[in-house]
DNA sequence: CGGGGAATTGATTGAAATCAAGATAGGTGG
DNA sequence: CCACCTATCTTGATTTCAATCAATTCCCCG
């Protein structure tokens, strides 16, 4: 499938679940005034359309050019219900599903525009180093825009962010075409910027306990 | 339980899951530099500490006094695993879960402060309408810090906006002391303001559609 | 070489956060 | 029963960060 073309929409009935080979896809929504929330990227061996209901809760497009495997949605139930061996993985990959979702609830309701942007890079260095050996580079596939609507920015505050961690010496972009292609110079600092690492400091038992309204 | 008081912490080993009778939960988040990201909230019949991994996802506190159902998370498995009858039971439950957050990752993402309260409300109206017959009043069991925390504003927007509402002839609070028992007056207008109210009148499929980079 | 989409940069505005008082209600004990 | 105390909520003044409006600049490609 090539580049920008939707493989489904929300609220299309969900006859199948794909697989994804190669590539990379948007899940997105598009709201009442016609703005775009994406609600996450998609990247080999991802599984895409698991609409629990009868319907997709989102639409799916090509960010770059995309191999899938098609699966019909009843064969994939059923093999599902059957198989004791793929229950867990599929469970694995919903509960991962989910956690992203939090982590993403998370970075949209309380971290600026620096720390979504870190955040982003960050996991999108980890996702690559995991695939393809420990590295200090990082492709982005997808363009300004859809880095915008996925963390809930602009694309001007994306850009200008982006040359802020440049000036900063977080990160470089390598070459002089290939404002995709990042560097990534401090990755210390990356996480310091992207305000949640972890500082088990504190014990959370005791610090987060708080009386509460008796109703 | 009493209201305040911690039912389990994220990361915590997910030994239970448990049932909601009575009373309402708060499930959030601490982030590192102490704020409190509330993901959501759960009512009766809701499942919570489905932490699909060995540990739980968020911490959970009670809200009001909430009375549960333990169930430990060997047997849980267990009878969802062999129960034909319960799977998709769970399937569903999950699905609702996913969809719920992806509502509110566009809430976050692209509303604004009058626009979120407004939802939440209808999403509470809704709630409650659907467990004890249609309404036109709803009672908010959390507080005003509780609801900034979800809604990703500060408690001073929530309480300026409901001032607003109030304004606009939108709602109305019963009562002299019952800040927390709320009136629709206008839900239509509610809805409108809400802001996701769906314009069909457009076919998605023809406007959605976009050419894309060739990566 | 020139056209055009994407990205960057700059100037200004605006909505919500922050800082700072008060108002209100519920609880406690004299 | 009332006065005080503390939580919670409301309201007001100011600041701030990102959105918006507005040009360029940068590349890719014919």
């Amino acid at each position: 499938m090539t580049a920008g073309k939707a493989l489904f929409f929300e609220s299309d009935d969900a006859v199948d679940v794909f697989e994804i080979l190669e590539g990379t896809l948007r899940i997105f929504r598009i709201i009442a005034d016609g703005r775009r929330v994406i609600t996450g990227f998609l990247y080999p061996n991802d599984i895409v359309g698991i609409s629990l209901g009868g319907r997709y809760l989102y639409s799916a497009e090509a960010v770059t050019s995309v191999t899938l495997r098609r699966l019909s949605r009843r064969r994939f139930d059923a093999a599902v219900t059957e198989s004791d061996h793929l229950r867990p993985q599929l469970f694995a990959l919903v509960s991962d599903e989910m956690a992203a979702a939090q982590d993403q609830m998370v970075l949209l309701s309380s971290k600026n525009a620096e720390e979504r942007l870190c955040s982003f890079l960050l996991a999108t260095l980890r996702r690559q180093a995991a695939s393809s050996g420990n590295r200090t580079t990082l492709e982005l596939p997808m363009g300004r825009q859809d880095i915008a609507d996925y963390l809930g920015l602009t694309i001007e505050t994306v850009s200008r962010t982006m040359t802020k961690l440049i000036g900063k010496g977080a990160i470089q972009i390598d070459g002089v075409a290939a404002r995709n292609a990042i560097t990534i110079c401090r990755p210390v600092l990356l996480a310091q910027m992207a305000g949640d690492e972890d500082d088990r400091s504190r014990e959370p038992r005791l610090t987060i306990v708080r009386g509460g309204r008796s109703h």
